[in-house]
DNA sequence: GCCAACGTTGGC
DNA sequence: GCCAACGTTGGC
């Protein structure tokens, strides 16, 4: 089993909309990044954790705990010409664009903020992806020692 | 295969 | 809205 930290905009998807999803669950959808993609294709399972991190927000951070409820399978918005993340390239036998459903385990109890988790970059949280410099993949693997230590922080 | 131009991300 | 960082594209 794995973990993953899997970032989202929350003007355009939060945790507010996930919790309010047919049973808190939803498909990760619209990826289109080939490194996000690998992972979402080879390396996501069902019954991995992941952190939902709201981005380009007031308060960046760690939002809630979700589950892989099912693992990589084709992005279908990849092949709908009305969705946004439309890719006319992507062929329907040989898809391009992979994606994982979640579901909501639980909001945390306060947000877990990117300043937080910054403070403790060099240390117990050295090497997260996502306090890297410039990193802007929008799904990131987390090693099981800091999963545990930020859910620590809550 | 190189690399400049361009687009996107995301914190601030 | 700015801008650093990075990914992608496309001419050569």
């Amino acid at each position: 089993m794995k973990y993953w930290l899997m970032k989202t905009e929350p003007t355009t998807f939060g945790v507010d909309m996930l919790e309010a999803a047919p049973r808190k669950t939803t498909c990760w959808d619209g990826v289109r990044n080939y490194q996000a993609r690998n992972m979402l294709r080879d390396e996501m399972r069902r019954g991995d954790g992941a952190l939902l991190y709201h981005s380009s927000c007031e308060v960046p951070g760690v939002v809630a705990v979700m589950e892989v409820v099912r693992g990589g399978y084709p992005d279908a918005s990849a092949f709908d010409r009305k969705n946004k993340h439309f890719d006319a390239d992507s062929d329907p036998h040989d898809p391009r664009w992979f994606m994982v459903d979640v579901k909501l385990k639980r909001r945390l109890k306060r947000v877990i903020t990117l300043d937080e988790l910054r403070v403790h970059a060099a240390k117990e949280l050295d090497g997260m992806w996502l306090l890297r410099r410039g990193n802007r993949l929008s799904i990131t693997p987390l090693e099981s020692a800091h999963w545990r230590f930020i859910l620590s922080l809550e």
